[in-house]
DNA sequence: GAACCAAAACCGACCGGTTGGTATGTGTCA
DNA sequence: TGACACATACCAACCGGTCGGTTTTGGTTC
């Protein structure tokens, strides 16, 4: 009526599960993390996922759910040009990399470099929700193509999952100088790409 | 005198561990992997490691030391123009593409995503190394700017560490995708944006 | 080159703690 | 009262690391 007063249980594990395992990588997160951060015990996380790798699948999806609406609903959507919402987008990136960085990296990007060949149905949940935002990119790109470079010989799709490969390999920089600045840098350089070519 | 006909017992332990850590993450390698793999038993391997993590040191380091070989003596290095080793630099990379995955992929990205915030050492070391390579091809870039671009307005260093975020990331896509084209589309992207910026 | 020796290299059984997972209870609400 | 949501207690396998012992190696002396 007034609302759900409690988090449910199995979002307060998610919610968990997402911060610990983009902390320290999904090997390395035990469930016990899990539930004393959810503040649930190990009867109530196995009540809700019936694995380890089951609670991976569902932390993968939540974390997509989130990041597209997230990204869906930042300002720079409402722009009028394709090309000035890409440009917006990689701004929008670059505003983001202000907060905590166990809070901006990527879940996917995190899980998949560790398990893609121990945990194929990890792997293939990750690939899938990194290409259908690759693919999101490469909507507007086609648009802006058209309306700014129409006798472009790139493909947009390409171009989409090379803004996807910046994306994880700046965040991968910044974890490892522990900088967001490195990704910042990254990003604005792909900005620049994006100019050059739409020019 | 006719040459070293056994490898020494600690260098199959370090190609053991790079092999194994790039296939199933630093976490999730057991010493037992990396001992069975090497054909050598615990004993022997704390013999020449103090711990997990001191083998992970000793690894990345290990691995820096071939990857720094094997582009420093790689054929476009020989070219006279800057830019011309720049872009042969990345031919080189989708060139190498086509060996096996976890034989091309880079192990101080996949360790340092994954214990960046728990292992301190290993982040470091990683950093360090990674550093170290993009500074090789800021070298090139900032000769190839006074050559073909003096007044450009970016850092050949930013420029660097930007290259190595694309190839970070195109290698951990082309894990999440079981495909290696998807990494050599990127490379391509990344080509195009050093024409574009030295046009 | 044989005999010797100390150190380095290597072995493999073992240990304590951890981990994913299970079996079984208990409270609550329709 | 029965289905659901969660807690408690527990287990077997595993993992990093230790330890006492054996083999190999390389230098020295005669």
């Amino acid at each position: 009526m007034i609302g759900k007063v409690k988090a449910a249980t199995k979002t307060k594990l998610l919610d968990a599960a997402l911060r610990i395992i983009r902390e320290k990588g999904y090997t390395a997160t035990t469930i016990d993390d899990i539930c004393r951060m959810a503040g649930v015990t190990k009867g109530g996380f196995f009540h809700h996922f019936k694995s380890k790798e089951d609670l991976a699948l569902e932390a993968a999806n939540h974390f997509h759910q989130m990041a597209s609406a997230l990204f869906e609903s930042a300002p720079h959507n409402e722009l009028e040009d394709p090309l000035d919402r890409l440009l917006g987008y990689l701004d929008f990136r670059i505003s983001i990399l202000s907060s905590d960085l166990p809070h901006c990296t990527c879940l996917l990007g995190t899980m998949v470099q560790e398990v893609h060949d121990t945990h194929p149905a990890i792997r293939r949940a990750c690939d899938q929700f990194i290409t259908y935002h690759a693919n999101q990119l490469a909507r507007d790109i086609e648009l802006a193509r058209q309306r700014h470079k129409p006798d472009a010989e790139w493909s947009a799709e390409s171009l989409g999952l090379h803004m996807q490969a910046v994306v994880q390999g700046a965040l991968l920089l910044a974890k490892a100088r522990q900088d967001h600045e490195v990704a910042a840098e990254s990003f604005r350089q792909l900005r620049r790409y994006l100019e050059l070519l739409f020019r």
